[in-house]
RNA sequence: GCGGAAGUGGCGGAAUGGCAGACGCGUUAGGUUCAGGACCUAAUAGGAACAAUCCUGUGUGGGUUCAAAUCCCACCUUCCGCACCA
């Protein structure tokens, strides 16, 4: 038997009919297994680095089946977005035609994997009964004050015509074409996550089960820090300024303030400046500034000062209030006090303009030591009032309470986290449900009214709004309130707020009169296991936490966290780089399908890494994997022919048995090991591979007496290992073994360690360190008969030449260590 | 700058503190074959001997230990994320 690509179809087409993958959520008697794939947005045909995504999840899914779990595993569309647009401006075609299309191309693709879902459970985003739902969570939002439209300074990139979430600003580039993105004035829909902050921070230690470096990476998205906000007043007017520091163990090191160049007060504070003409021309000329140049190296660090002076509230000195470019408006107060002697940024500010330096904090034990250089770690405060002496920690504490008290400042916790931008200048999503009317303002649509349906025939041109302007029908509304006149909104709504709950409608996808069946999420989720790209390590991933938590406060939901276990693949690249159609460097799996089949694909992938890492596409690779799958196929054959028998009851196994056995059943325990860690497909692989490679050796052998139950144990048990990474050829074969039922439903082997345990073991002879014999010895033996052995062994008594030892060491069953 | 991950043969990569290099690719030799391919068997870290053996080896330098790729300290390099966050 060789592997030939008509096997493929047989089987896929055998799971289909007996439903394998289909789930019946009235069904409870077995423990479910929830096991989830980020779905994909259907853009192109689908390469070898996208198929190892779904061949993990299947052959997790596939895994969780036969070890009796009842396993849910959909599908969906990330349908929405904006390549469907652009395509659709360059070539003519309709945004839903071009995306449907490329569902049914994408859909054929995972079928001819051997992918297995419940279709039936199918959805995609754009679907009027989908996105019915995704308004009905932005109403709740709305009600519940956490989606508000409000003017702010927002990233718009030039090239989409869109704003974007701060989220997807990637070093101040659009993350999608990398254009420059500028800062707009624009009045737009955001949700409020920031009240959320806390808690998906907190949270983050339920999340046991997810990768280190994505806990880490939402940590510091989140960026929470604790500091104090205190109030500068300014000398000869009434106006304060709020800062916001982590270090006020420093305050009385702050020789000057900074504001941001589009602080609220900025122009109160120049009003009667002599060098107000300056001043205005230095804010614009920073504000032209694009964001990314910021980010540069070298970047130089600017001021103006606004002639005015404000009170160090501790030292009551006055300080000159400068204007900088190096303060961000986003974040904390948009002003902060400066401390030169204790912070890198103020440092070379100071040196620049000449401000004085004051050194307040020193190194314990060095408090007299004068050095013209910055410190910026904690240490003991000097030239600091009564709080001289203390260390930054505790004068940390002791300041604020002071300043509390005396109505200075106030402890903040302040929030790297920003509100979720949601509202795009685009056609193709999600339309925002609410209409403006000219008497009642921002009215709300209905819930009984939704879905706010987007209009399928419009004029696509690339100007910067929707084409949804021009639809009139769509646009000319009445008002939910009053009943006048009234004009839709025509924003849609970023693609991210599709994708923060698809994994919840995967219950109850066809639902007509709400957006899930509680009862049905609360048995399926969380999800036990999802799986995708590290790239939605903070986006995705921390708006589907919020949204999960909304919908917990609303009582829909009874878990804090959508995601149990998380895990994140490696990206398959070739030629060193990321695989894409312009770097021409794209591996397309039909061409292995045809010749190789579609098992070798999937155990090549499987084989290729650690899962998690990238990893490089070798075709030579592959071709291993196709060697060894019909080096299985040709032992199965000649297993096949052996007529196999029960071992009697009272059996005595001999030798080579014993030893097939024990290895037979130690793979068992190997495999399940690694599949239930995190994941080792490929170590998983490697041993199935050792227990093949030793089954050669006694199908090859005709010396060799072996008992053809136990040669068909070890083929079956090869057959069912592999059955999740290569399942259609472990049908196959199951079958040319004469079952009649699928491998699936065979169970999960189980290991026994009275099998594995063997009778006689080799151990390493170790003398002063350095390996110097093999021997072999009986597994019972205790240490001193061991030693005795050891000792009496020639080489052995060679190498110790009479002398005495130190020590002897033994590791059983591994190593005996003489030390001399 | 902050945070994370990693550094092991020609290559991808294995090793609960216990025999470094499993498994695969590649390479070499032999078998089989009309031939090629495919397949089977064996060898394959480096060096000296070319046999049985010995020495050196997991980024660098120290340390702990009977024993370190693994633990500790210092450093170097690469990749990834964030980045003037006060």
């Amino acid at each position: 038997m060789k592997y030939s690509k008509s096997i493929d179809k047989k089987w896929q087409k055998f799971w289909e009919d007996t439903g394998l993958f289909k789930v019946d959520e009235k069904k409870r008697d077995k423990q479910k297994y929830y096991s989830l794939v980020m779905f994909p947005y259907p853009s192109s045909e689908l390469h070898v680095g996208h198929a190892r995504n779904y061949i993990i999840g299947d052959a997790v899914a596939r895994y969780k089946i036969m070890q009796g779990f009842y396993v849910l595993s959909p599908m969906g569309w990330d349908a929405f977005g904006l390549p469907a647009e652009n395509q659709a401006i360059k070539k003519g075609i309709p945004p839903k035609e071009w995306t449907f299309r490329n569902i049914s191309r994408i859909t054929e693709q995972l079928k001819s994997w051997g992918i297995g879902y419940d279709w039936n459970r199918e959805i995609a985003t754009c679907h009027p009964d989908y996105y019915r739902w995704t308004q009905w969570i932005f109403l709740k939002l709305y009600q519940k004050g956490l989606a508000y439209k409000s003017k702010a300074a927002v990233n718009f990139c030039p090239s989409c015509q869109t704003v974007l979430a701060n989220e997807q600003v990637i070093q101040g580039k659009c993350e999608r074409c990398s254009t420059e993105v500028v800062q707009k004035n624009l009045s737009q829909w955001f949700f409020k996550i920031t009240d959320y902050a806390q808690r998906l921070l907190e949270d983050i230690n339920l999340l046991e089960e997810w990768p280190e470096r994505v806990k880490t990476m939402q940590k510091n998205w989140i960026g929470r820090s604790e500091g104090v906000e205190i109030d500068f007043s300014v000398d000869n007017s009434d106006i304060k300024i709020r800062c916001f520091t982590t270090r006020v163990d420093t305050i009385f090191g702050a020789t000057f303030l900074a504001m941001s160049c589009e602080h609220s007060l900025v122009k109160d504070l120049i009003k009667d400046a002599g060098n107000k003409q300056q001043i205005t021309e230095f804010i614009d000329r920073v504000n032209n500034q694009p964001k990314s140049a910021r980010l540069l190296e070298g970047f130089e660090k600017e001021g103006m000062f606004t002639g005015k002076y404000a009170v160090n509230p501790m030292t009551k000195e006055k300080i000159p209030i400068w204007i900088c470019n190096y303060v961000l408006t986003e974040y904390g107060t948009g002003a902060i006090m400066c401390v030169p002697a204790h912070d890198k940024r103020d440092w070379e500010f100071a040196k620049k303009y000449n401000i004085p330096i004051k050194t307040v904090i020193a190194r314990p034990g060095r408090e007299n030591e004068v050095k013209d250089a910055v410190f910026e770690e904690e240490g003991i405060l000097v030239n600091s009032g009564n709080f001289s002496g203390l260390l930054s920690g505790e004068a940390k504490n002791k300041i604020a309470e002071y300043m509390e008290k005396n109505n200075i400042g106030k402890r903040k916790t302040n929030y790297r986290l920003r509100d979720w931008l949601i509202s795009r200048q685009r056609y193709w999503g999600v339309p925002i449900p609410v209409v403006y009317c000219s008497k009642c303002g921002i009215v709300p649509v209905k819930e009984e009214d939704l879905p706010v349906l987007l209009p399928e025939n419009v004029e696509f041109r690339p100007v910067g709004q929707s084409p949804l302007a021009d639809v009139e029908e769509f646009v000319n509304t009445t008002c939910p309130k009053c009943g006048g006149k009234a004009r839709r909104e025509i924003d849609t709504m970023d693609t991210f707020v599709d994708s923060s709950w698809y994994f919840l409608r995967y219950i109850s996808p066809r639902d007509k009169n709400r957006i899930f069946n509680s009862d049905d999420v609360n048995y399926w989720l969380p999800v036990d296991q999802y799986i995708g790209g590290v790239e939605h390590a903070i986006l995705h991933l921390m708006y589907a936490r919020f949204f999960n938590k909304f919908l917990y406060d609303l009582g829909l939901i009874n878990f804090k966290e959508p995601f149990k276990r998380l895990f994140t693949q490696g990206m398959i690249v070739k030629d060193g780089a990321k695989m894409s159609k312009s770097k021409g460097n794209v591996v397309a799996p039909d061409y292995i399908i045809e010749n190789y089949g579609v098992d070798t694909m999937r155990l090549y992938i499987l084989f290729i890494g650690p899962p998690d890492k990238d990893a490089e596409w070798n075709d030579e690779g592959l071709r291993g994997a196709y060697r060894f799958i019909n080096r299985v196929l040709r032992l199965i054959s000649m297993v096949k022919n052996i007529d196999s028998q029960d071992v009697p009851p009272e059996y005595s196994y001999n030798k080579d048995e014993k030893r097939l056995l024990s290895k037979t059943h130690s793979v068992i325990k190997e495999v399940s090991y690694d599949l239930e860690g995190n994941f080792q497909f490929n170590t998983a692989i490697s041993s199935i591979m050792e227990l093949v490679n030793e089954m050669y050796k006694f199908v090859q052998n005709p010396q060799i007496e072996i008992h053809s139950a136990v040669l068909t144990e070890a083929a079956e048990t090869v057959l069912r290992l592999l059955a999740p990474f290569t399942p259609h050829i472990s049908e196959e074969a199951w079958q040319e073994l004469g079952h009649k039922e699928s491998i699936f439903l065979s169970g999960w082997p189980k290991y026994n360690l009275e099998f594995i345990k063997q009778d006689t073991i080799e151990i390493a002879v170790i003398i002063n360190g350095k390996v110097r014999r093999h021997l072999k010895i009986e597994a019972g033996w205790p240490q001193e008969k061991v030693e005795e052995a050891v000792l009496a062994d020639s080489k052995v008594k060679a190498y110790l030449q009479g002398k005495p030892f130190k020590k002897v060491i033994y590791v059983p069953g591994k190593l005996i260590n003489i030390v001399l």
